[in-house]
DNA sequence: ATCTATGCCTGGTGGC
DNA sequence: TGCCACCAGGCATAGA
Protein backbone atom coordinates (compact mmCIF):
# COMPACT_ATOMS: atom_id res chain seq x y z
CA UNK A 1 0.00 0.00 0.00
CA UNK A 2 1.99 3.05 -1.17
CA UNK A 3 1.42 6.04 1.02
CA UNK A 4 3.65 9.22 0.89
CA UNK A 5 6.91 7.37 1.82
CA UNK A 6 6.30 4.70 -0.52
CA UNK A 7 6.10 7.20 -3.47
CA UNK A 8 8.85 8.91 -2.66
CA UNK A 9 10.80 6.40 -2.87
CA UNK A 10 10.00 5.45 -6.11
CA UNK A 11 10.80 8.73 -7.22
CA UNK A 12 14.35 8.70 -5.92
CA UNK A 13 14.66 5.05 -7.38
CA UNK A 14 13.31 5.88 -10.29
CA UNK A 15 14.41 9.43 -11.45
CA UNK A 16 17.80 8.74 -12.22
CA UNK A 17 16.73 5.47 -14.65
CA UNK A 18 14.57 7.55 -16.87
CA UNK A 19 15.60 11.33 -17.06
CA UNK A 20 16.52 12.35 -20.21
CA UNK A 21 15.03 8.87 -21.61
CA UNK A 22 12.42 9.93 -24.64
CA UNK A 23 9.53 7.55 -25.04
CA UNK A 24 9.48 6.31 -28.82
CA UNK A 25 6.56 4.05 -28.46
CA UNK A 26 3.60 2.73 -26.04
CA UNK A 27 1.60 -0.10 -25.61
CA UNK A 28 -1.62 -0.16 -23.28
CA UNK A 29 -2.57 -3.56 -22.46
CA UNK A 30 -5.62 -2.74 -19.98
CA UNK A 31 -6.68 0.73 -20.90
CA UNK A 32 -9.10 1.67 -18.07
CA UNK A 33 -6.12 3.22 -15.76
CA UNK A 34 -5.64 5.70 -18.17
CA UNK A 35 -8.40 8.63 -18.05
CA UNK A 36 -7.92 9.85 -22.06
CA UNK A 37 -8.73 7.84 -25.41
CA UNK A 38 -5.83 5.35 -25.92
CA UNK A 39 -4.92 7.53 -29.33
CA UNK A 40 -4.81 10.60 -27.63
CA UNK A 41 -2.22 9.24 -24.73
CA UNK A 42 0.03 8.04 -27.21
CA UNK A 43 -0.50 11.11 -29.34
CA UNK A 44 1.08 13.59 -26.80
CA UNK A 45 3.10 11.29 -24.79
CA UNK A 46 5.57 9.77 -28.23
CA UNK A 47 8.43 11.76 -28.95
CA UNK A 48 8.43 13.26 -25.21
CA UNK A 49 11.02 13.30 -23.22
CA UNK A 50 11.07 12.55 -19.29
CA UNK A 51 13.10 15.70 -17.55
CA UNK A 52 11.88 15.35 -13.98
CA UNK A 53 9.91 13.61 -11.79
CA UNK A 54 8.26 14.98 -8.77
CA UNK A 55 5.31 13.95 -6.32
CA UNK A 56 2.79 15.42 -4.48
CA UNK A 57 1.08 13.66 -1.45
CA UNK A 58 0.75 9.81 -2.97
CA UNK A 59 1.17 11.32 -6.60
CA UNK A 60 3.78 10.66 -8.89
CA UNK A 61 4.11 13.63 -11.41
CA UNK A 62 6.44 12.86 -14.67
CA UNK A 63 7.44 15.65 -15.89
CA UNK A 64 7.98 15.67 -19.76
CA UNK A 65 8.29 18.19 -22.50
CA UNK A 66 4.69 19.70 -22.62
CA UNK A 67 3.19 17.57 -20.89
CA UNK A 68 3.11 15.80 -16.52
CA UNK A 69 2.04 12.23 -16.22
CA UNK A 70 0.48 11.97 -13.39
CA UNK A 71 0.00 8.47 -11.53
CA UNK A 72 -1.56 7.10 -8.37
CA UNK A 73 -0.44 3.83 -7.35
CA UNK A 74 -3.52 3.21 -5.18
CA UNK A 75 -2.67 -0.11 -3.36
CA UNK A 76 -0.91 -2.01 -5.33
CA UNK A 77 1.22 0.36 -8.33
CA UNK A 78 4.57 -0.31 -9.31
CA UNK A 79 7.09 0.93 -11.83
CA UNK A 80 9.36 -1.67 -13.05
CA UNK A 81 12.41 -1.14 -15.92
CA UNK A 82 12.43 -4.29 -18.21
CA UNK A 83 15.14 -4.86 -20.60
CA UNK A 84 12.89 -7.23 -23.16
CA UNK A 85 9.10 -7.35 -23.45
CA UNK A 86 9.79 -10.55 -23.45
CA UNK A 87 10.30 -10.13 -19.32
CA UNK A 88 6.42 -8.44 -19.08
CA UNK A 89 3.95 -10.64 -16.54
CA UNK A 90 -0.07 -10.55 -16.98
CA UNK A 91 0.12 -7.64 -14.51
CA UNK A 92 1.89 -5.33 -16.31
CA UNK A 93 -0.65 -2.70 -18.03
CA UNK A 94 1.35 0.19 -19.44
CA UNK A 95 4.12 -0.10 -21.50
CA UNK A 96 6.14 2.95 -22.53
CA UNK A 97 9.36 1.94 -24.75
CA UNK A 98 12.50 4.01 -24.14
CA UNK A 99 14.89 5.74 -26.63
CA UNK A 100 17.97 3.45 -24.60
CA UNK A 101 15.95 0.56 -25.46
CA UNK A 102 14.56 -0.09 -21.99
CA UNK A 103 10.95 -0.25 -21.01
CA UNK A 104 9.39 1.03 -18.15
CA UNK A 105 6.27 -0.66 -16.98
CA UNK A 106 3.28 -0.26 -14.93
CA UNK A 107 2.06 -3.26 -12.57
CA UNK A 108 -0.61 -3.28 -10.70
CA UNK A 109 -2.57 -6.30 -10.18
CA UNK A 110 -5.29 -4.86 -8.63
CA UNK A 111 -5.94 -2.44 -11.70
CA UNK A 112 -6.92 0.27 -8.81
CA UNK A 113 -4.14 2.80 -10.00
CA UNK A 114 -4.91 5.56 -12.30
CA UNK A 115 -2.93 8.00 -14.58
CA UNK A 116 -4.27 11.83 -15.83
CA UNK A 117 -2.40 12.82 -18.62
CA UNK A 118 -2.11 16.98 -18.20
CA UNK A 119 -0.51 20.05 -19.90
CA UNK A 120 2.76 21.27 -18.24
CA UNK A 121 2.12 23.58 -15.23
CA UNK A 122 -1.55 22.52 -15.18
CA UNK A 123 -1.45 20.16 -12.84
CA UNK A 124 -3.02 21.55 -10.11
CA UNK A 125 -5.74 22.12 -11.91
CA UNK A 126 -6.82 18.60 -12.17
CA UNK A 127 -9.63 17.45 -9.94
CA UNK A 128 -7.67 14.82 -8.33
CA UNK A 129 -4.53 17.43 -7.37
CA UNK A 130 -6.14 20.23 -6.58
CA UNK A 131 -8.41 19.46 -3.51
CA UNK A 132 -5.54 18.04 -1.56
CA UNK A 133 -4.25 19.97 1.70
CA UNK A 134 -0.92 20.45 2.67
CA UNK A 135 1.57 17.63 2.84
CA UNK A 136 2.21 16.27 6.15
CA UNK A 137 6.30 16.17 5.21
CA UNK A 138 5.89 19.97 4.53
CA UNK A 139 8.33 21.88 7.04
CA UNK A 140 6.10 25.01 6.46
CA UNK A 141 3.14 22.58 7.85
CA UNK A 142 2.30 24.20 11.09
CA UNK A 143 -0.95 22.51 13.01
CA UNK A 144 -3.01 25.98 13.20
CA UNK A 145 -3.24 25.24 9.21
CA UNK A 146 -5.57 22.21 10.11
CA UNK A 147 -6.50 22.10 13.58
CA UNK A 148 -9.91 24.41 12.69
CA UNK A 149 -10.94 21.79 9.93
CA UNK A 150 -10.59 18.78 12.92
CA UNK A 151 -12.03 20.72 15.70
CA UNK A 152 -15.35 21.24 13.86
CA UNK A 153 -15.74 17.58 12.95
CA UNK A 154 -17.23 15.05 14.36
CA UNK A 155 -15.66 12.26 12.96
CA UNK A 156 -12.99 9.87 13.97
CA UNK A 157 -9.98 11.18 13.98
CA UNK A 158 -8.70 8.64 12.32
CA UNK A 159 -11.16 9.69 9.36
CA UNK A 160 -10.12 13.15 9.27
CA UNK A 161 -6.39 12.31 8.87
CA UNK A 162 -7.33 9.75 6.02
CA UNK A 163 -8.65 12.20 4.46
CA UNK A 164 -6.60 13.80 1.74
CA UNK A 165 -8.10 17.34 1.49
CA UNK A 166 -7.30 17.91 5.06
CA UNK A 167 -3.58 17.44 5.38
CA UNK A 168 -2.39 15.03 2.74
CA UNK A 169 0.04 11.73 2.80
CA UNK A 170 -0.80 9.39 5.10
CA UNK A 171 -2.60 6.38 4.71
CA UNK A 172 -3.81 3.41 6.79
CA UNK A 173 -0.60 2.31 7.73
CA UNK A 174 0.86 5.44 8.70
CA UNK A 175 -2.01 6.51 10.81
CA UNK A 176 -2.29 3.92 12.70
CA UNK A 177 1.55 4.28 13.59
CA UNK A 178 0.96 8.31 14.26
CA UNK A 179 -2.04 7.67 16.42
CA UNK A 180 -0.47 5.20 18.28
CA UNK A 181 2.80 7.29 18.72
CA UNK A 182 0.76 10.11 19.58
CA UNK A 183 -1.22 8.13 21.99
CA UNK A 184 -4.57 9.48 21.32
CA UNK A 185 -7.62 6.38 20.45
CA UNK A 186 -8.44 6.54 16.70
CA UNK A 187 -12.59 6.91 17.35
CA UNK A 188 -11.84 9.87 19.28
CA UNK A 189 -14.21 12.70 17.86
CA UNK A 190 -12.18 15.74 15.90
CA UNK A 191 -14.11 18.29 18.06
CA UNK A 192 -12.90 16.43 21.40
CA UNK A 193 -8.95 17.21 20.78
CA UNK A 194 -7.16 20.13 21.81
CA UNK A 195 -5.05 22.05 20.15
CA UNK A 196 -2.38 20.45 21.98
CA UNK A 197 -3.29 17.22 21.07
CA UNK A 198 -3.57 17.78 17.39
CA UNK A 199 0.19 19.09 17.62
CA UNK A 200 1.45 16.61 19.48
CA UNK A 201 -0.43 14.34 16.40
CA UNK A 202 0.88 16.74 13.52
CA UNK A 203 4.35 16.09 15.26
CA UNK A 204 4.28 12.17 15.85
CA UNK A 205 3.30 11.92 11.93
CA UNK A 206 5.78 14.22 10.65
CA UNK A 207 8.42 11.52 12.61
CA UNK A 208 6.76 8.82 11.40
CA UNK A 209 6.38 9.70 7.94
CA UNK A 210 10.24 11.04 7.88
CA UNK A 211 11.55 7.64 9.52
CA UNK A 212 9.96 5.89 6.72
CA UNK A 213 11.25 7.83 4.17
CA UNK A 214 14.80 7.25 5.85
CA UNK A 215 14.19 3.50 5.42
CA UNK A 216 12.76 3.20 1.94
CA UNK A 217 9.23 2.72 3.17
CA UNK A 218 7.32 -0.71 4.12
CA UNK A 219 6.76 -3.75 2.54
CA UNK A 220 3.31 -4.97 3.56
CA UNK A 221 1.75 -8.07 1.81
CA UNK A 222 2.89 -7.58 -2.16
CA UNK A 223 4.25 -3.99 -2.06
CA UNK A 224 7.51 -3.52 -2.83
CA UNK A 225 9.13 -1.00 -4.76
CA UNK A 226 10.54 -0.43 -7.99
CA UNK A 227 13.44 -2.89 -8.98
CA UNK A 228 12.32 -5.37 -5.95
CA UNK A 229 13.90 -2.95 -3.38
CA UNK A 230 12.30 -3.68 0.09
CA UNK A 231 11.29 -1.18 2.54
CA UNK A 232 12.49 -1.61 5.80
CA UNK A 233 10.20 0.48 8.02
CA UNK A 234 8.29 -2.58 8.36
CA UNK A 235 10.28 -3.51 11.15
CA UNK A 236 9.74 -0.40 12.85
CA UNK A 237 5.69 -0.76 13.16
CA UNK A 238 4.09 -0.43 16.47
CA UNK A 239 1.02 -1.64 16.07
CA UNK A 240 -0.43 -2.06 12.04
CA UNK A 241 -0.66 -5.87 11.35
CA UNK A 242 0.49 -6.58 14.97
CA UNK A 243 -2.99 -7.58 16.37
CA UNK A 244 -2.19 -10.36 19.02
CA UNK A 245 1.22 -8.88 19.76
CA UNK A 246 2.50 -7.07 23.09
CA UNK A 247 2.95 -3.70 22.88
CA UNK A 248 6.19 -2.19 22.92
CA UNK A 249 5.64 0.41 25.32
CA UNK A 250 3.21 -1.10 27.96
CA UNK A 251 2.80 -4.91 26.97
CA UNK A 252 -0.68 -4.71 26.72
CA UNK A 253 -2.02 -6.73 23.60
CA UNK A 254 -2.66 -5.09 20.27
CA UNK A 255 -5.98 -4.96 18.87
CA UNK A 256 -7.74 -4.56 15.95
CA UNK A 257 -11.46 -2.83 15.53
CA UNK A 258 -12.82 -0.95 12.36
CA UNK A 259 -12.87 2.61 12.10
CA UNK A 260 -14.61 4.43 9.11
CA UNK A 261 -14.77 0.86 7.18
CA UNK A 262 -10.72 0.53 7.63
CA UNK A 263 -9.18 -1.96 9.66
CA UNK A 264 -7.27 -0.32 12.63
CA UNK A 265 -4.83 -1.61 15.05
CA UNK A 266 -3.70 0.18 18.39
CA UNK A 267 -2.92 -0.49 21.64
CA UNK A 268 -6.02 -0.47 24.48
CA UNK A 269 -3.94 1.07 27.06
CA UNK A 270 -1.72 3.48 25.60
CA UNK A 271 -4.84 4.59 23.33
CA UNK A 272 -7.40 5.37 26.10
CA UNK A 273 -10.58 6.64 24.93
CA UNK A 274 -11.47 8.83 27.22
CA UNK A 275 -8.28 11.13 28.27
CA UNK A 276 -7.05 12.65 31.17
C1' DA B 1 -22.66 21.41 3.11
C1' DT B 2 -21.31 17.18 5.05
C1' DC B 3 -21.16 12.73 5.71
C1' DT B 4 -22.02 7.63 4.41
C1' DA B 5 -22.39 3.91 0.99
C1' DT B 6 -20.91 1.87 -3.15
C1' DG B 7 -17.93 0.56 -7.07
C1' DC B 8 -13.61 -0.30 -8.90
C1' DC B 9 -10.34 -5.05 -8.82
C1' DT B 10 -7.94 -9.62 -7.71
C1' DG B 11 -5.23 -12.68 -4.63
C1' DG B 12 -5.62 -14.76 -0.34
C1' DT B 13 -8.33 -17.05 3.15
C1' DG B 14 -11.65 -19.93 5.34
C1' DG B 15 -15.75 -22.83 5.11
C1' DC B 16 -17.76 -26.81 3.23
C1' DT C 1 -9.12 -30.92 -4.07
C1' DG C 2 -12.15 -27.56 -5.74
C1' DC C 3 -15.56 -24.18 -5.41
C1' DC C 4 -17.18 -19.96 -3.65
C1' DA C 5 -18.31 -16.09 -0.74
C1' DC C 6 -15.93 -12.67 1.43
C1' DC C 7 -12.30 -9.32 2.61
C1' DA C 8 -8.70 -5.61 1.93
C1' DG C 9 -8.36 -0.62 0.57
C1' DG C 10 -7.59 5.00 -1.84
C1' DC C 11 -10.37 7.55 -4.07
C1' DA C 12 -14.44 9.11 -7.08
C1' DT C 13 -19.09 9.46 -7.17
C1' DA C 14 -23.85 8.74 -5.93
C1' DG C 15 -27.04 9.04 -2.42
C1' DA C 16 -28.92 10.56 2.19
Amino acid sequence: MPELPEVETVRQQLKPLIIGKKIVDISIIYDKIIKISNDEFKKKLIHQTFRDISRYGKYLLFELDDYTLVSHLRMEGKYYLRQSINELTKHEHVVFHLSNDMYLTYHDFRKFGTMELVKKGDEFLLDSLKKLGPEVNDTQLIPDRIYPKIKKSSRPIKSLLLDQSIMTGLGNIYVDETLFLAKIHPEKKGHQLSFEEVECILKSAKQVIQKAIDLGGTTIRSYQSTLGVDGRFQNELNVHTLVGKACSVCQEEIIKIKVGGRGTYLCPNCQRKESL
